[in-house]
DNA sequence: CTAGAATTCGAACTATGGTTCAAATTTTGA
DNA sequence: TCAAAATTTGAACCATAGTTCGAATTCTAG
């Protein structure tokens, strides 16, 4: 994401100040994550994303470009970190069945924990088009990612045969879709509602019940400690 | 849809007249069903609707008071029509798998066919408080009629047991997702999607195979296996 | 045919929200 | 301590998009 967020650090100061400055981007960017998951992305403007980050709404131009550039960061770090996730399951020596659950439950995670403003990375067409093709480009690499796990199940036969393509789509799509109805105060917790809803999913595969189960780093730390790792 | 749609008809002028003004009404409620079909809602303009609909901005005031309405009208009718089928599949005299299935595949039409602005009643957001409540009353009734039909499939034994709400929520969400990936150039017809999905969907119920098998669900070992461990 | 109603237009109004900017304040580094 | 750089402010700018309005045109009905 580094690649993409490299603002206007042309004429870099000292260290010191580097560092602070960067800090602040940060701050500012995880107050907009939950403006963004408070209210939609539309709804949410500048002055309060200001107020959340608790500085004057035309400071917000002295971190960032715009609020384009503000988007672009919460999709694309929300991105990154599926992606890993992804990859992390594709290394595991686990069934393709418990590879898929895993993604799937990281995804629910990522969607429903407060951390991040993953919300945002389901309205991509709200960024122009000239930031916009980076983000389809890396969510369609996951998108391939989770799908190339499926055929590789179905390719050994741990799945029924079918459309990878479609089946694929139509998880993300049940994933995608909890951060709609999904409320905090809810009966059930984020994990047991990732736990739930990834078993549903495989098991649409046609792949074996999870045997009971044992492998996956399935812990939150591990999973948040693997993700962050890949970052740089 | 008609008892929430009734517009400024107080002074009711001649029956001919009548009927054209809510000819024309139909008319362009179909022309901003495509706009918001074709751009977002968030970048459907009234400029646009009016020239899709071939009239002056100003004149869509004189059918409809604002955008809200015209927005509202178009999830009111896209849940009347989802709901009357759900409605209608219930009472059908096949395995509840088959209703589901139903039901899927309608839903999935609804949302990609050409003829409604369905993918409007996803951005139920996008109303104010006022309008809104109607429309979340009627998309909660749908949602209810789908999750009793699980539900029921489940005391019945035909699928496996479990959490029929969250099981309702992931498949909506992924009949929902298909507007934002489907492309009506693809290599697929909306009816083989409509297919494939309510399958797919189905098959993680733990229901016996679509059309070859009759309603008995597999045999009882396999059903024990298929629900073991998972559940909460 | 003609008066009144219905329809239509498009320019102008207005509210919202992203953005800019010049000046004030704080921080840095020597 | 002091000058230059960095940060911060808040008001103002501006573009967009929903909406209003009065006048012009068309249609209906007696």
């Amino acid at each position: 994401m580094v690649q993409i967020l490299n603002l206007g650090s042309n004429k870099l100061a000292s260290e010191r100040v580097r560092r602070k400055y960067e800090a602040r981007q940060l701050e500012i960017l995880h107050a907009a994550a939950r403006v963004f998951r408070r209210c939609g992305l539309a709804a949410a403007g500048m002055r309060e994303i200001a107020e959340e980050a608790d500085l004057s709404p035309g400071n917000l131009y002295h971190y960032f470009s715009g609020k384009d550039e503000i988007l672009l960061f919460c999709q694309d770090r929300t991105l990154e970190h599926m992606l890993a996730a992804a990859k992390a399951a594709q290394r595991s020596a686990v069934p393709v069945a418990e590879q898929v659950r895993a993604v799937m439950r990281d995804h629910v995670h990522c969607m429903l924990d407060e951390l991040e403003g993953a919300t945002a990375h389901l309205e991509v067409e709200a960024l122009p088009e000239e930031l916009r093709k980076p983000v389809i480009k890396k969510r369609d690499a996951y998108e391939g990612a989770v799908r190339a796990l499926v055929a590789k199940g179905m390719k050994r036969g741990e799945f029924a045969p079918g459309d990878a393509s479609l089946v694929t789509r139509a998880m993300l799509g049940a994933v995608n879709w909890t951060a709609r109805w999904y409320r905090p105060d809810g009966a059930q917790s984020v994990a047991e509602i990732a736990q739930s809803l990834s078993d549903y999913l495989v098991r649409g595969l046609g792949a074996a019940a999870p045997s009971t189960r044992a492998a996956a780093p399935s812990t939150r730390s591990a999973r948040v400690a693997a993700a962050s790792g890949v970052r740089k």
